[in-house]
DNA sequence: CTGTTAGCGCATTCAG
DNA sequence: CTGAATGCGCTAACAG
């Protein structure tokens, strides 16, 4: 065996003491041996599982404090089964709709002890998908997403493994995977209901890429109402820009069959229908009365407040990472997963043509 | 020696090939074994960063391919020096300005191949003071965040140790810390003098707490304006829900010194106030005159548009995270970090008395 | 109630 | 260019 000054090689390690703490990050066996107890007993101490001995107990939260010493949570993450920490991805963070979910998936989680790993898919499948397999190799202990496009989503149980997913505000086509939606057809179809109550015959539906669950889900809703009343339906997707809005509205309102109101799909396309309709110099509700899908902080200030459709967005968060947490504790993998619906209200302003001085809200 | 089933105990560990991978995730060795080669070669591969000869790789390649092998980011970050994770910590995720800015940090560091694990403090010290400790014990390699109250927070490098900490939006105390702000007091200040420009002589400041750094500084500015302007301020801090602001305001209208002009502290205030004065009956600018700090989505569709100082949240956001990413990659540890300090703008709508069409910005 | 042993999956030595 | 050995910090499983 070979020797370096005279030591042998194989005692190098035992000899050593891994220094004197000089400034190495104290670990547990630093707080073991401070205390004069083994790794275990300090091991023990922390988790507070099993019962240890009050003065044990007291000389090794003595140690550790000296020490200050802090637990390597991505060791203990790596030699146990647990992570604690959750994944969450989102289209974007700076929509507030999506921003409020993910409000309420931060704080359940806190008060759970976990951490979130945060991520943007901005709608695209590939990113999504992507980012969904970052989370699994950082061994997340669950993941709970809103989906990019329905059709595209490449999120499955065969991805996921034995990990559980919630998906949220929009569904994916795994039915093993749970979902938490709110009412959009329902919600679109009673705001069209109202719009047509105050006398309107030629209603408009604007929005987004029917690509997106949520924006066709609503559509149906719309063109439901229509049809019932019998009405003709006329909607409008890729109101993806404030040009192209603007140019899509004056189309219509240029027809012969001009709308004379309007329900948006989201709150990014009110803003765009919103600037094109102020752009046209048309005035709310006398020239084309209007609904939002969506309420939004500052819906009460608009000219003229605006009647919307409110989804609880912090509700949906709360209630799909409670879910996920019932999952990570039950630690099965169903075959087919929840379905939860979370009702809307209508909150009637006064772009629809109401009078109401005051929001009047529908449940 | 003692013995089982006539099986040497010492044997036992080599002797299980740990399962043939029946269930168990795939580990580096079960594709080293699959390809006939070391694990070395395996982890040469992924890391790319040494060469292996091009026919071996592809046998690597295709083992874990054939195996669906994923590594263990968890592994690897408790291996290695490196998590490949940054911290960021805000108040809350259901304010749009703090949502931006969050949005910002999560671009960045996906494009750095980095995820981000996020946590809101909701202003509170001691939250965010445990939190920050949470991402230590899980080894970020660095921390962005928006910090509470300036006075009381305890974020200070010695709990950071080596780990590379960016404040942003507002400092902290300890001198040590990168921080990168945008001009609040020079955006108040201007937008103040403004104010003064359309005549007001009573320009009133209303706000939440003082002790947040931001909401202060723009006092700052505005008590400067009107110091220089030979005007007398009128603050009203602790804005803080809608009864209390309607309160105040009501307050302040029925005075003798009714104010003419408002400057509000952030999008919040604004929200109150505008809530305030419409439950008073007033109308801007006609009655008084409106200017809020930051700019929002729908700024422009309230009645009337509203004239702002607008500050660029995503990029300081970006500026923040770049910063972070420059220190992680350097590994130094600053003396004193440095203080970059961004530009405002202000848009011109039309709650200050002007009539452009259009927002008219300067910047 | 407490200590010892072993090994999670990977990458950093060091030897070929 | 490649492989074997070693240990990161912690905890499950077993002793005692």
């Amino acid at each position: 065996m070979s020797e370096v000054n005279g030591t042998p090689l194989l005692n190098r390690s035992k000899q050593r003491d891994r220094m004197p703490a000089a400034h190495r990050k104290p670990t547990m066996s630093d707080v073991a041996r401070l205390a004069g107890v083994g790794t275990m007993t300090v091991s023990r101490v922390l988790s507070g599982a099993v019962r240890v001995s009050a003065d044990t107990a007291q000389r090794v939260q003595t140690a550790i404090e000296q020490l200050k010493y802090r637990p390597n949570e991505l060791a203990r993450a790596f030699r146990g089964q647990r992570s604690h920490s959750i994944g969450l991805i989102i289209p974007y963070l700076y929509d507030p709709f999506f921003a409020n979910c993910a409000h309420a998936v931060t704080t359940v989680a806190r008060e759970r002890g976990y951490s979130v790993i945060i991520t943007t898919s901005a709608e695209d499948p590939e990113t999504e998908f992507t980012e969904a397999e970052h989370m699994l190799e950082r061994h997340v202990d669950g993941m709970v997403v809103i989906p990019s496009r329905f059709r595209q989503t490449r999120l499955t149980r065969s991805l996921f493994g034995k990990t559980p997913v919630v998906a949220f505000d929009r569904p994916v086509q795994d039915p093993s995977l749970d979902v938490v939606l709110v009412q959009n057809t329902a919600g679109a179809r009673r705001i069209v209901e109202h719009l047509i109550e105050h006398g309107h015959k030629r209603v408009a539906y604007m929005g987004l890429s029917r690509s997106l669950f949520t924006i066709n889900a609503r559509f149906l809703g719309y063109r439901r109402a229509m049809q019932e009343a019998g009405l003709r339906s006329d909607a409008a997707f890729d109101c993806n820009t404030e040009e192209d809005t603007r140019r899509l509205l004056k189309e219509k309102m240029s027809g012969k069959d001009a709308p004379t109101a309007i329900l948006t799909s989201n709150t990014l396309a009110t803003r765009y229908v919103l600037s094109a309709i102020s752009h046209l110099g048309l005035r709310i509700p006398s020239d084309v009365a209007f609904a939002g899908f969506d309420d939004f902080d500052m819906a009460e200030f608009t000219a003229p407040p605006l009647t919307v459709v409110r989804q609880p967005a912090q509700e949906m968060g709360r209630v799909a990472t409670s879910l996920l947490f019932d999952r990570i504790a039950r630690g099965e993998t169903p075959q087919t997963g929840n379905r939860i619906v979370l009702p809307v209200e209508i909150v009637l302003r006064r772009s629809c043509g109401c009078k109401h001085r005051n929001p009047v809200i529908m449940s």
